[in-house]
DNA sequence: CAATTAGTACTAATTAATTAGTATGAGACA
DNA sequence: TGTCTCATACTAATTAATTAGTACTAATTG
C-alpha cells in the first residue's frame, strides 16, 4: 500500500520492482496481494494498455485513521488519551513538533 | 493478557471463565494460549496447589510500549509525531485530558 | 509468422495462528 | 479402594495468511 500511495498509481510490476529492492519476492506474490487488496477495497484497478493500473481506492488518511482506531480499541479499549500519554512520555518531541500540535489543538 | 493483568495472577480456569462471558471458547484453547504466552515470556508460571498460577512476566507498561513502538514503525515509519497529530485531530480530548498531557510535557 | 515477452487467472503449497480433542494422572471422597 | 473431578501434556484439526507455480493469451519483435 505504501508503495502505491507514494506513486498514486502503480502496476503490479512497479510494485514488484520496488519491493525487490528490499527483499526477494515473486512477481505473482505481488499480484495476488494486490488482487486481495482490491477485493478488500483498498485498491481499484483500471485497464491501461496491457496491464492493470492500480490506484488507491480510499484516501490514505482514512485508511490510516481506521488502523489507528483499531489499534486504540484493541490495546487501549477505545480511549485515545492513554496512548497520547504514552507517546508523550516515551518519545520526545521537538519544540517544533509541539508547536504544530498546539496549533492543531487550538483549531479544533 | 488483559485478564491476567487485571488480576495480576490467574489460573487457566480463571481466564477461561472470564473469557467465556464474552465468547465461546474451549478450556484447552485457553491453556494452549497461555502456554504460548509463557514461551514468549509474557507470562511466567508457578505451581500452586494442583494447577499452575500464571503471572505477568513483564510490566504491562513495557509490553504496551513495545506494541506502540511496533505500530509506529509499521504505520508511520517510526516517527511518533504524525500519530500524535492524527490523534489530536480525530479524537477530541477533554480539557482535563489536555491538562494532563501538558503537565507531562513539562516534566519531560 | 514464429519466438519471446509481459501480463493475468487459477491453483496450490507453505507457514503461522487459532482452536480444540484425547490420554493420562493426582487428589478428593463416598 | 474405586470413581469422579480437574489439571496438564501432547497431538491434531481448522482456518487464515503468505508466497509462489503453471497454463494460457495478447502483444511485440526479429
Amino acid at each position: 500500500m505504501k508503495i502505491v500511495w507514494e506513486r498514486d498509481r502503480a502496476t503490479v510490476r512497479d510494485v514488484y520492482e520496488a519491493l525487490l529492492e528490499r527483499r526477494k519476492v515473486a512477481y505473482t506474490t505481488v499480484m495476488t496481494m494486490m488482487k486481495i487488496l482490491e477485493q478488500k477495497k483498498y485498491l481499484k484497478k483500471s485497464q491501461a494498455d496491457r496491464a492493470y493500473v492500480y490506484r488507491p481506492a480510499q484516501p490514505k488518511r482514512q485508511v490510516i485513521g481506521a488502523m489507528v482506531r483499531e489499534f486504540v480499541n484493541r490495546v487501549f479499549n477505545g480511549s485515545a488519551e492513554p496512548l497520547l500519554v504514552h507517546l508523550v512520555e516515551e518519545h520526545d518531541l521537538s519544540p517544533e513538533e509541539w508547536e504544530e500540535i498546539a496549533r492543531l489543538r487550538r483549531k479544533s
